[in-house]
DNA sequence: GCCGTTTTCGGCCCGACTGTTTTCAGTCG
């Protein structure tokens, strides 16, 4: 079965074969096409089901075409067509860093090296020297690309953030006032994966700078280092890119350095058809800078309001910032609670009140721990007994400011939660299919866990989807998230689609450093989520969930909210205050 | 190959860095 990331990958081959043939425009149409599927919340078997292949943007007559014929044969005769042109290996050549496909073809076609190996050998027979163009430094680069592996993949987002942000700290230490360090790129995006850390620095001490990233601790090498930027690599194959512009152009390049590429390019050509022009130094009426401090500036200049970086991946966002209809995303400040609250095994009292006294720098109304019900051992969450009283305590006397602590259980099964009259609150650990139930669950049921990004084989993809169904038409929420236990965004816009809700994980239980909190956010807001999208952004009082503005709620949403009250009456206090 | 509050044809973002060049091509962000 074709999943979406054998497509985009088979267009991006078409396209490096095609650079290869000298076509132009083509190309890049492909890899368009193919960066368009890399972030789709669907296979696009479904979307040929329905005949909305076209509907993806940068996907036409001709490529939906070539998108059938894979999706029904497995195979596609104009990829076989070209890869008897031209050989596997000069794709990969050309896929080496600092070769392109004019580079690979000169390769093949004048000197006959058609795969890496080849190239190395003709690099060390000394076969290219004195060929045009090739002098004894560019021969040297050629030996070091082609000695090295292959470029790394893409790395998730949790583990580049805190070497991201610990860069950018250590940079702003040196900062005056008027100058800032910002991550930018594909982490600022929030993207799930990321190919390498994007720092933008406004200052005019570019060099002063450079000097000091270049001889960090854990650099091992600079590729390259300019005027305005550098390259470096950092300890365990992390590439870093620095950028360093005057602060009276930061908001353009805020812009420009935070993409997507394809966000930038429907950016620049909106500018160019009012007649201005946008880089990364600001926009132009002729020789004039008419905007470029801020990021609103430059938006607002164009005739935009300004869009959240999550937002920016050409999905329409433009459109809607046009007739200023950009929705307001879920922000930090909306989040009321995290049910998903967990304690180490070795917990101590300390810990717990830690947690609490950052539930209480986050401003929430209350938290949930997770205590009780089946662990991956199928045992009760184990916990020090002095750790337990201290929860009891906090559980029954709730301190001022403080958030309100629930004891919440993670049951693989409706009947076992339903067993358990000791917790507030329960999830539901997806395991297997979702249960087959009458449309009102017992109370407290409040999140489905353990639901990870969509599986790419098509029984458990449908699986999954079962699951987000049915945590959407019961009302329970769905963590988003990093990691294999949580939604990633395209899970996250699936499940919106269904008119889910998400819960949002504050990191209220973790490490100051851990970045699981922003990244959580990060992925709500990439799926377009608001407040009304996230269960926890409503606040649980003494009676009911309640939440201020539900207007714009739809009514499936309403009418589980209205079967989840109704399923509460008669039942115990706790979990009525839940419901 | 895609796309359209200027287009169904004729455009297709804009600039930095490197190596090699004596004015620019190629690659990359
Ligand atoms: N205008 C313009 N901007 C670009 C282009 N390529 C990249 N950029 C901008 C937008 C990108 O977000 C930003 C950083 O480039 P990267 O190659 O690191 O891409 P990005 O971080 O988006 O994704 P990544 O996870 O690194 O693959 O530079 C381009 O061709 N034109
Ligand atoms: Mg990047
Ligand atoms: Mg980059």
């Amino acid at each position: 079965m074709a999943s979406n990331a054998d497509a985009a990958e088979l267009l991006r081959l078409i396209a490096d074969l095609l650079d290869l043939r000298g076509e132009r425009f083509k190309p890049e149409a492909y890899r368009r096409a193919a960066r368009s599927i890399d972030t789709l919340p669907e296979p696009l078997a479904k979307y040929a089901e329905r005949g909305e292949l076209r509907a993806i943007p940068g996907i036409g007559e001709a490529i939906s075409a070539k998108l059938t014929e894979y999706l029904k044969t497995g195979r596609l005769g104009y990829l076989d067509r070209l890869q008897t042109e031209i050989p596997a290996g000069v794709v990969q050549i050309m896929r080496l860093p600092g070769i392109g496909p004019k580079t690979a073809r000169r390769f093949w076609v004048e000197f006959h090296v058609e795969s890496p190996a080849a190239l190395r050998k003709a690099i060390d027979a000394g076969r290219l020297s004195g060929a045009r163009g090739f002098g004894e430094r560019r021969i040297a680069q050629f030996r070091e690309a082609a000695g090295a592996r292959p470029a790394g993949a893409r790395i998730p987002i949790a583990e580049a953030w805190p070497r991201a942000q610990r860069l950018a700290a250590s940079i702003r230490q040196h900062l005056t006032g008027g100058e800032r360090a910002e991550v930018a790129g594909s982490l600022r995006r929030c993207r799930e994966t990321v190919g390498d850390v994007d720092l933008l620095v406004g200052s005019r001490r570019s060099s002063e700078i450079f000097d000091r990233v270049a001889n960090g601790s854990d650099v091992l090498e600079v590729l390259l280092s300019g005027d305005t930027k550098m390259t470096i690599v950092l300890e365990g194959g992390l590439q870093v890119d620095v950028r360093v512009v005057d602060p009276d152009s930061f908001g353009a390049a805020l812009v420009y350095f935070t993409g997507s590429k394809d966000h930038n390019v429907r950016l620049r050509t909106l500018a160019k058809d009012l007649g201005l022009k946008i880089n990364e130094y600001g926009v132009y009426r002729g020789e004039r800078v008419i905007a470029g401090r801020s990021e609103y500036d430059v938006y607002d200049a164009v005739g935009l309001s300004w869009i959240p970086p999550e937002m920016r991946e050409d999905r329409g966002e433009i459109d809607l910032a046009a007739t200023d209809s950009v929705p307001t995303l879920v922000e930090l400040a909306d989040l009321k609670g995290d049910l998903h609250g967990r304690l180490s095994p070795d917990a101590s009292p300390d810990d717990l009140d830690r947690a609490l006294a950052e539930a209480r720098r986050l401003r929430l109304d209350y938290v949930g721990i997770l205590v009780h019900g089946t662990d991956d051992d199928g045992h009760r969450a184990a916990l020090p007994a002095e750790t337990w009283q201290r929860l009891a305590v906090r559980r029954e006397r709730r301190r001022p400011g403080e958030a309100a602590v629930l004891l919440g259980g993670e049951f693989t099964s409706l009947a076992s939660g339903d067993a358990d009259r000791e917790v507030d609150f329960r999830v539901l650990r997806a395991q297997g299919s979702p249960p087959v139930t009458a449309d009102c669950l017992g109370p407290g049921w409040r999140l489905v866990s353990h639901l990870g990004p969509a599986p790419a084989e098509a029984t458990e993809r449908e699986r999954w989807g079962a699951w987000l169904a049915f945590a959407a038409a019961h009302g329970l929420s769905v963590e988003v998230g990093p990691g294999p236990e949580r939604l990633d965004s395209e899970g996250a816009r699936e499940l919106l689609r269904l008119r889910g809700t998400l819960h949002v994980v504050t990191g209220f239980d973790r490490t100051p450093e851990d970045p699981i909190g922003p990244i959580s956010l990060g992925f709500a807001r990439r799926a377009w989520a608001r407040a009304t999208d996230v269960q926890n952004t409503r606040r649980v009082t003494g009676g009911e969930a309640s939440s201020p503005d539900r207007g714009d709620q739809d009514a499936t949403m309403r009418s589980s909210a209205r079967r989840a009250r109704s399923a509460t009456s008669g039942r115990t206090s706790i979990t009525k205050r839940f419901s």
